[in-house]
RNA sequence: GGAGGUGUGGCCGAGUGGUCGAAGGCAACGGUCUUGAAAACCGUCGAGCGAAAGCUCCGUAGGUUCGAAUCCUACCGCCUCCGCCA
């Protein structure tokens, strides 16, 4: 959320924002509603403190005993009670407004995020790792999965629907070593700490991260407590962890590092890779999580990119880093680096993670404050987040960067120490 | 699911419907003392809006009242007991 004083101040600034996200919100409704406010205010305050004035002198009266006067003056304001409450409505209904407005208006950007329309203006920031040539033609993960006995794509429909995969034997024991493995390595020598949070979550936090209340539709909703919601990425249970909180500036910086599964309904994407470990309704992450001092976020999101880039090059996966566009970021994002993993079967980088800094967007709708020095004023923090990654692609990447002529899987080195002694995926006899 | 209790400032904790934005304590900060520190003592010390006067905020949302932290209703969280359960 924006501050409304500051879209108040700088509509323009907003405006123009807005357009290079490629956003058609009008402000209009916003600002006549702020000025609207401003004005009840002003009426109410004064209504107020005379109601206030001659409350207290009721009691001063009732206690000197002069209790017809008192009698007379409490019927007097029992008129100017009424104008109190209908003036404490009509600000509640604007503020209301304002609110619903403030919510749908996405986040600015850094000056330095490349300007355009879609993901075709993003710029490539540098790439890592040389991608290996075969000489051989190239099966993707599908494929091989399915020959390998290990992917069960048929068997994960049968049991929920499209988008749902079973694993099997070495894939299943694979993505429990990334895990473990991504974990392992931020916790160890990146200095996060380790949160296993809720996996559902309620509609005050999914509002707090952004998600709702414009994007509802990509979220998988429980029925029972209707304000429940499988979670779409960790960043939403773990960046509300301290929501409403007023921490010390000891507490700062606080990075957390949360292994979970994610839900997505993904409902606008119909058609898109339908094959496959790409696109799932569920999937796991492991999720890096940053909340910090407003002047630390710049580096703190170098950094955490740097983190999540230290698992493909650890991995030895080649991949590049890509900074999005103003029409292809998100929502709450103020800058934002994709991670892209070469897949040998598509020719292509793919996103495996997403490190965004957020700034005081997020801080600012889920109460997210720090008081910089003893004595000193409460400031929001800066929240940031990434994948550190998503451990689905990261195992279709493994697959099908790792694949031999004869359909094996090797096991990056990284990994072995997780593995229990397999060293390659090879079909069961 | 049933019964009861509870929710106050960074933390703990008092609070009779009326000078309560809220006692007291801890923490923090400034000072005195000390070679330095600790202890002791003195002082400051919630948040938001506003130029100020002033206004708002005691889990959340409503209500009663001239006036609500205090009364009523609903919801949420926490605790205890019973039931069920991994």
């Amino acid at each position: 959320m924006l501050d409304r004083r500051f879209v108040e101040e700088n509509p323009e600034l907003v405006r123009t924002a807005l357009a290079a996200r490629g956003s058609e919100l009008s402000l209009d409704a916003l600002l006549k509603a702020l000025s609207e406010r401003r004005d009840l205010l002003a009426e109410l305050e004064l209504l107020q403190a005379r109601r206030n004035a001659g409350s207290k002198e009721v009691g001063a009266m009732f206690k000197a005993g002069r209790g017809d006067e008192a009698q007379a003056l409490r019927s007097e304001l029992a008129e100017l009670g009424k104008q109190v409450s209908a003036g404490e409505a009509r600000v509640r209904d604007v503020e209301v407004a304002i609110d619903q407005e403030l919510l749908q208006i996405p986040n600015l950007v850094a000056a330095d995020v490349p300007l355009g329309r879609d993901e075709s203006a993003n710029v490539e920031i540098r790439t890592w790792g040389e991608p290996r040539s075969f000489e051989f033609e190239v099966r993707d993960h599908h494929d091989l999965g399915e020959q390998l006995g290990v992917l069960d794509f048929e068997r994960g429909a049968r049991v929920a629907g499209a988008r749902f995969t079973a694993l099997f034997g070495a894939a299943a024991r694979l993505n429990r070593a990334l895990v473990q493995f991504m974990l392992d390595l931020h916790t160890g020598e990146h200095g996060y700490t380790e949160v296993l949070p809720p996996f559902i979550v309620n509609d005050s936090a999914l509002t707090g991260t952004g998600q709702l209340p414009k994007f509802a539709d990509d979220l998988f909703r429980l029925h029972k407590p209707d304000n429940y919601y499988l979670i779409p990425t960790a960043e939403v249970p773990v960046t509300n962890l301290h929501a409403g909180e007023l921490l010390s500036a000891a507490q700062v910086p606080l990075r957390y590092c949360a292994y979970t599964p994610c839900f997505r309904a993904e409902a606008g994407s119909y058609g898109r890779d339908t094959r496959g470990l790409i696109r799932q309704h569920q999937f796991e992450k492991v999720e890096l999580v940053q909340l910090v001092r407003p002047e630390d976020s710049e580096a703190a999101h170098e950094a955490l990119t740097a983190h999540a880039e230290r698992v493909l090059q650890l991995l030895e996966l080649p991949y590049r880093v890509v900074s999005l566009c103003s029409g292809d970021i998100g929502f709450s994002a103020w800058k934002c680096y994709d991670l892209e993993v070469w897949l040998p079967a598509q020719e292509t980088y793919r996103e495996i993670s997403s490190c965004s800094n957020f700034r005081d967007f997020q801080s600012r709708r889920a109460g997210l404050r720090f008081r910089p020095e003893p004595g000193a004023r409460p400031q929001f923090l800066h929240t940031l987040n990434g994948s550190g990654l998503a451990v689905g692609r990261t195992l279709v990447a493994i697959f099908e960067n790792y694949q031999s002529e004869d359909g094996s899987v090797v096991i990056p080195n990284a990994l072995r120490p997780y593995m229990g002694g397999i060293e390659r995926i090879s079909a069961a006899k």
